[in-house]
DNA sequence: TAAAGCATGTAAGAGGTTACATGATTGG
DNA sequence: CCAATCATGTAACCTCTTACATGCTTTA
């Protein structure tokens, strides 16, 4: 996850530290603590996916080495590794461009049945509550769930326009399975 | 976090580990694992929060004991514990019924100005970033942040009717000060 | 009667955080 | 020149996950 980030920020340019943390926050993925930035950077030092020629004392400013680029590109592509996670999407999103276009669709496509049968056993347990105790939910827990569900639709229909555009980009055959999977989890959102 | 999670639970209800556990992510919270769960509701038993009599052999039913009611009330109310986070907001929120009222409107106001903080560093991020190197950021990462901020600002949106919902419910006095920092929060927002 | 799900638990370890320590540089 | 911010690092610890082990109960 950090390992991740750290290699994925280093592609573009060479940063030290202090301004890998604050990218890391500006992007809106997490905001590391130092404790465990530094020592990460180390690991990948020594492991050779991260290198600083500068010794002008003051900032350490690391680069990515080829090996760091290419265990970048597994990290990105390998998605036996990847939790369902919003930060570990986001975190792929973020590197898309180092990503081969095949592997993208993929990516966003998971993402989105992810988030799709989360929704649905939401709405299963709101029913199944619903009809075991009479007593309907106090308003705090409602307002709770249908601005999870509020939320996870607005996600959805945001990846159905990326997914569309990334269609668009990438023209393929054997499209048909694909749509075949999308239509059925919109029955399954339309309650 | 899991602490205040199992015992918010076992407020309304009896329940063992594995329907606990179950509840938890249906509640949308986070999917915790048994090896996390199991060795947590020991800990809360061995502090005396919560107990089981049924020794019925298979499940085992734990529920509140007056020091355990004691302790979510605490854990509940005592915000300089509180994480700024989505998950420890919402954990709060489902048990909002047990809070004191006047407790509440702290506790959507804290998370929706963190909310706002987030969202303004993050515009004057992409701001800068554009001003600084010429080329505009690629594709992705622009939908990642716009979506990211579009998402801030419907759960503002969204705390904004709970607040107001609570300010209907607990008439007080006093409540210029707050209105004048939430206007401010909005010129925030509005670019 | 076998498979799937229910139910509880342990051990090892990944992956972070907090708190602390240190010092250089910049801005008012 | 003093405070704030920049910058790097260490040590202790905490929370949770993974992987494993066990055995019961329901269902096809």
């Amino acid at each position: 996850m950090l390992d991740l980030a750290i290699l994925g920020l280093l592609r573009e340019e060479a940063l030290h530290g202090y301004e890998l943390r604050r990218q890391l926050s500006d992007f809106g993925f997490w905001s590391v603590s130092f404790g465990s930035l530094y020592p990460a950077m180390r690991r990948l030092e020594k492991l050779g996916y991260i290198e600083t020629d500068d010794q002008t004392g003051r900032r350490k400013e690391y680069h990515l080495t080829p090996e760091g680029k290419a265990q970048l590109q597994e990290m990105l592509e390998d998605d036996s590794t990847v939790k369902d996670d919003e930060r570990s999407f986001n975190l792929r999103l973020a590197f898309f461009r180092y990503m081969e276009p095949e592997s993208r669709l993929g990516v966003l496509e998971r993402r989105r049945g992810h988030l799709v049968d989360r929704m649905a056993s939401s709405r299963a347990s709101m029913k199944q509550r619903a009809a075991r105790t009479k007593q309907k939910m106090d308003r705090y827990t409602l307002a709770l769930m249908e601005h999870g569900i509020e939320s996870a639709q607005a996600d959805i229909a945001w990846l159905d326009d990326l997914i569309e555009t990334e269609r668009a980009l990438t023209p393929k055959k054997e499209r048909a399975r694909s749509r075949k999977a999308r239509s059925r989890a919109e029955r399954l959102i339309a309650e």
